[in-house]
DNA sequence: ACCATCGGTTAGTGATAACTTACCGTTAGT
DNA sequence: ACTAACGGTAAGTTATCACTAACCGATGGT
């Protein structure tokens, strides 16, 4: 989550979403210089949101599906807390109107 | 997205996720200063990520159960469309195999 | 074999932001 | 009214990190 707390990095990842990219055709579409894109290409491989192959000269990068879904189930994991605290705050809020017992 | 990139931030969130908590008690649970859980309680405040009530001279800070839910949505965007991009990608490779039309 | 293209790496720099210390306002209790 | 506790704010420092420029390795074509 650290990895896609960087906008441009989320402009890449962005990108690859749509699909398979070398990175010089990211670099061209982004205000950073070649050797940043690279940079950030290899912070989000290294947490596994992305996977690359080579291609002739290219190397092209593509979202990792498995990464993603690490970070889906990561901040489901506070939805599912989140909505467990709401209930028991009004649970207990209800009991102090309704019910002094506690 | 940008404001839970910072660890502390996370780690603010994640003890905030388990219900409502004033801002001393997750000062003394961390390994930061108390004004510096202010500053990052004003970030998610920002961005919607939490909300703050009164409770006597304390501060109860919550987590927001709609800025989780814009998260969730701005993740399953990525999510979507680079499922989608999978799947162009494994048509158009068995294309070539099975089917050199286009 | 030579040359061009593509891309990863390193070193150095600049800007952002996280943190602490000190201060002040507010609320509750006596 | 006075005091104590809680917390937000301001100023200043430090460290992190994003970025560029320069260099080098690897692949493909002629």
């Amino acid at each position: 989550m650290t990895a896609l707390g960087d906008p441009t990095r989320q402009a890449i990842f962005d990108r690859l979403s749509d699909g398979p990219r070398p990175v010089g055709e990211l670099a061209s579409g982004l205000p950073v210089s070649r050797p940043a894109v690279s940079q950030h290409l290899k912070v989000l491989k290294d947490v596994g949101l992305v996977t690359d192959r080579r291609e002739g000269t290219r190397r092209l990068y593509q979202v990792d599906a498995a990464g993603l879904a690490v970070l889906r189930t990561y901040l489901d994991q506070f939805w599912q807390r989140s909505l467990a605290a709401f209930e028991t705050a009004a649970r207990e809020e209800k009991g102090e109107q309704d019910d002094p017992g506690d």
